[in-house]
DNA sequence: CTCTTGATGCAGTGATCGTTGCTTTAGGAC
DNA sequence: GTCCTAAAGCAACGATCACTGCATCAAGAG
């Protein structure tokens, strides 16, 4: 064990072929989550769903939880645009009605319910990035100068009540309920 | 097939044993879900550590996605008492602050989201009770003649942020938070 | 281009799960 | 007390799962 690993690069490989394996695994587990009870997610259906030896799953995530967990940090991160119409008002209102058909997706929502079930971790891996986007709006609007809500005051107000819905009822969301959502927070 | 079944009593027997069994394979639920990964909630694990066959399990729930809606949808309902301190106020606040304690209990949180998890009705179970509390004290308040929210606001304002921060977040619960929740849904 | 090595494919193994037919126990009616 | 039968126990079976060495392939460095 003299000075070995002089220069020691990365030694990670994420080239061509671990994106495509993962990409399909990801899509395999969305698929077969979106048709079929949840207890016929195990691993070697993954893996023949997305034309891949189950050996790789086993080596590469572990346990269903993990994969869940890593399928839905990747779901809920970055395919979304925090609005900008120039008032934290309007802002809230765009951003509550495009997380409402979100979560009003039946795909998504098992991919919800399948994380929550699976780990500790996996609910907050589900709403940890639309809590940032509230903390970007809000601090946006406080640089502007504005009175701004409490970070948790909104999230108890608009991620509440989204999240919920979606997971504890069935009723689908009417339209309008997003503005009602916000006025009851933002207070004129 | 003539008239036969002239009596017909109900058939089914409730007694003794059947019901013993069911509240060991439940508390067996409970304790395999206290203490250990959601993986782990297998029929034959639930069975050794109910002290019963796995055969018996097997025929009265069928799998493990029934059989937690059931251990949920009897933890969840009847141990509640609704508060009734004279003014809406005062029964939102003790219940809110009820309820909160009830989701800090790890274990609790543990059968909810397995409950999610498996099933789609999972997530009902463990709030459709709540709700019918919501809607016991939001009723008489109206026939004691005071002016009360809606339902839907009030669920929105309250069951929301109470299950989303159990299931979404790791923050523990403040004190005073659930004053707080209440005011922001009673406006004075 | 060649080489290194991380990542994948392959086949085989032990363990556990879910299910089924039959026997035994005990709750409730008479 | 006696009888009936619903519910639980028992044992065995097939199927599937999770996991492990070894061979193979291709991404990236030189």
């Amino acid at each position: 064990m003299a000075g070995v690993t002089a220069s020691t690069p990365t030694h990670t490989r994420p080239g061509g072929r671990s994106a495509r394996v993962r990409a399909a695994v990801h899509r395999a587990v969305e698929e077969l989550l979106a048709s079929g009870s949840p207890d016929t997610l195990t691993i070697p259906a993954i893996a023949a769903c997305a034309g891949v030896h189950a050996t790789t799953v086993y080596r590469r995530w572990g346990s269903v939880g993990e994969l869940l967990a890593s399928v839905a940090a990747s779901r809920f991160s970055g395919d979304f645009v925090v609005p900008d119409t120039g008032t934290l008002r309007g802002d809230l209102e765009k951003w509550v009605a495009d997380v409402a058909t979100d979560l009003a997706d039946p795909d998504t929502l098992a991919l919800i319910r399948a994380a929550i079930g699976a780990g500790e971790s996996g609910g907050c891996a589900c709403a940890a990035d639309r809590h940032d986007q509230l903390v970007a709006m809000i601090e946006r609007e406080e640089s502007r100068g504005g009175a701004a809500p409490t970070v948790e005051r909104a999230a108890d107000a608009l991620l509440g009540p989204l999240y919920y819905r979606a997971i504890f009822t069935d009723r689908p969301v009417e339209p309008g309920w997003a503005r009602d959502l916000v006025g009851a927070l933002v207070a004129r």
